[in-house]
DNA sequence: GACGATTTAGACAAGAGTGTCTAAATTTGT
DNA sequence: ACAAATTTAGACACTCTTGTCTAAATCGTC
C-alpha cells in the first residue's frame, strides 16, 4: 500500500512519458488521417510504443481520440490566455501594440501546431462528438471571446478606441486580421512569418479606421499616407 | 451506329439522373463520414442504386470522391459568380445594398449546401488532394476574389469608397461580414437567418466607417460628381 | 412486344483494422 | 540485485470494406 505516491498518477515516470508521447503522435496521426482512417498500429509506430500500450492506457480508439482532444484544448486554451495578458492595455503606439498582439496571438495560438490541429479536429469531427465540442466551445470561445473583448473596452474606456460593441469589435479584429489567411487556414497550411505580418498590418490599419480616434483632418490625412507607404 | 445522340453522354437520361443522384449522396456522406470513413454501400443506399452501378460509373471510390469535389466546385463557382453580378455598382443606399450583397453571398454561395460541403471536403482532405485542390484554388478563389476586388474598385472610382488596395479591400469585406459566423462555420452548422442578417450589418457598418467617404469633406463631394457625370 | 443496354441482388475473395490474449523482455523502485 | 509492474512482439478472432463477378430483372426505344 503506497500512498505516498501523487494519488492520479500510479506508475511514477515514464508512465507518464509514454502517455504524453501517444497522445501527442495520435493527434498528428487524427488531423493527417481523420478519426476512421487513422490507424492505431500507425500511432503505436510513431509514439515509439507497442500497440498494447496504447490499449493499457486509453482503452479504446474512441477513448483515444476524445483524450487528444481534451489535451489540445487545454493547452490551445492556456496558449491564448497567456498571449492576452501581452494585450496593450496602456499603448505607446496604438497602431504598432494591436498589431504586435495579432501577431502574437497568430504565431502562438492559431498557427502553432496545437492550434492547427485542434481546429482540424473540430472541423473534421466536430459534428461527431457534440458533446465533446459542446465542452471545447465553452472552455474555449466561451472563455477567449469576453476575455478579448473585455481588453477592447478597456481601450476604448481608456480613450483609445471609440467602440460600441466590445464584443463585436473582438470578433472583427480577429476577422480583419485573419483575412489575408483564410485560404491558407483552409487547406490546413501554415502561413509564412511574413504573410502573417502583413494580414496582421493591414487588419489593424482597418480596424483603427473604423475604431480610432481620430485626432483631426490633418493627422488623418497623415495616417493613410502612412498606411499606403 | 447512333451518331446522332449528343457525344458525350451514351445512355440517354436515366443514365445521368442515377450518375448525379450518386454523386450527391456521395457528397453528403463524404463530408459526414470523411473519404475513410465513408462507405460504399451506404451511399449506393442514399442514392437508391446498387452498389455495382456505382462502380459502372466511377470506376472506383477515389474517381467517385474526385467527381464529388470537381461537381461541387463547379456549382459553387457558378453561384458565386452569380451573386457577384448582383453587386451594387450603382447604390442608392450603399449601407443597405452592401449588406443586401453580403447576405445573398451567404446564404446562396457560402452556407447553402454546396458550399458547406465543399468548405469541409477542402479542410478534411484537401491535403491528401494537392493537384485536385490546387485546381479548386485556381478555379475557385483565384477567379472569385479578383471579380469581387474589382467590383469594390469600381465603387471606389466611383467615388462611394476611400481605397488603396481593392484586393485587401475585398478579403477584409469577407472577412468583416462573416466575423460572427465563424465558430457555427467550424462545427459545419448553419447560422441562421437572424444571424447572417445581424453579422452582415455589424460587419458592413465597420467596413463603411473605415473605406466609406465621410460627407463632410468637399473633395468626396466633387469626386462623387465627377463619377456621375 | 421485342431487343439491347443498364441495373440489380447477392455471393465472393482479398485485404485491412480493431481489440484481446499470452508469454517473454524490460523497466522501476528499493 | 530483487521483486513488482509495465511494456513488448506476435498471434489471433472478428468485423468491415472494397472491388469483382454472375445471372436475373428492369428499362428505354423502336
Amino acid at each position: 500500500m503506497k500512498l505516498h505516491v501523487s494519488p492520479d498518477i500510479f506508475p511514477p515516470r515514464g508512465h507518464e512519458a509514454k502517455r504524453l508521447s501517444i497522445v501527442d503522435s495520435a493527434a498528428t496521426v487524427f488531423c493527417r488521417e481523420g478519426f476512421a482512417g487513422a490507424n492505431i498500429d500507425l500511432i503505436a509506430a510513431e509514439a515509439g510504443v507497442s500497440r498494447q500500450t496504447i490499449y493499457n492506457h486509453h482503452g479504446d480508439k474512441e477513448k483515444l481520440f476524445v483524450a487528444v482532444v481534451r489535451d489540445l484544448t487545454e493547452r490551445c486554451n492556456a496558449g491564448i490566455f497567456a498571449t492576452i495578458a501581452t494585450f496593450p492595455d496602456q499603448p505607446g503606439d496604438l497602431e504598432a501594440d494591436l498589431i504586435g498582439f495579432a501577431v502574437r496571438l497568430n504565431q502562438n495560438c492559431i498557427c502553432n501546431r496545437d492550434g492547427k490541429f485542434l481546429r482540424k479536429l473540430i472541423q473534421t469531427e466536430g459534428e461527431r462528438y457534440p458533446e465533446l465540442f459542446a465542452e471545447w466551445r465553452e472552455q474555449g470561445p466561451g472563455r477567449t471571446w469576453p476575455a478579448i473583448a473585455a481588453r477592447f473596452a478597456r481601450l476604448a474606456y481608456g480613450g483609445y478606441l471609440t467602440i460600441e460593441d466590445p464584443d463585436v469589435a473582438a470578433r472583427q479584429f480577429l476577422g480583419l486580421v485573419n483575412a489575408e489567411l483564410q485560404t491558407t487556414f483552409m487547406l490546413g497550411g501554415s502561413p509564412r512569418e511574413d504573410e502573417v505580418l502583413q494580414s496582421a498590418t493591414n487588419g489593424v490599419r482597418t480596424f483603427l479606421r473604423a475604431f480610432g480616434k481620430r485626432r483631426s483632418a490633418a493627422s488623418s490625412e497623415k495616417q493613410s499616407a502612412l498606411a499606403s507607404a
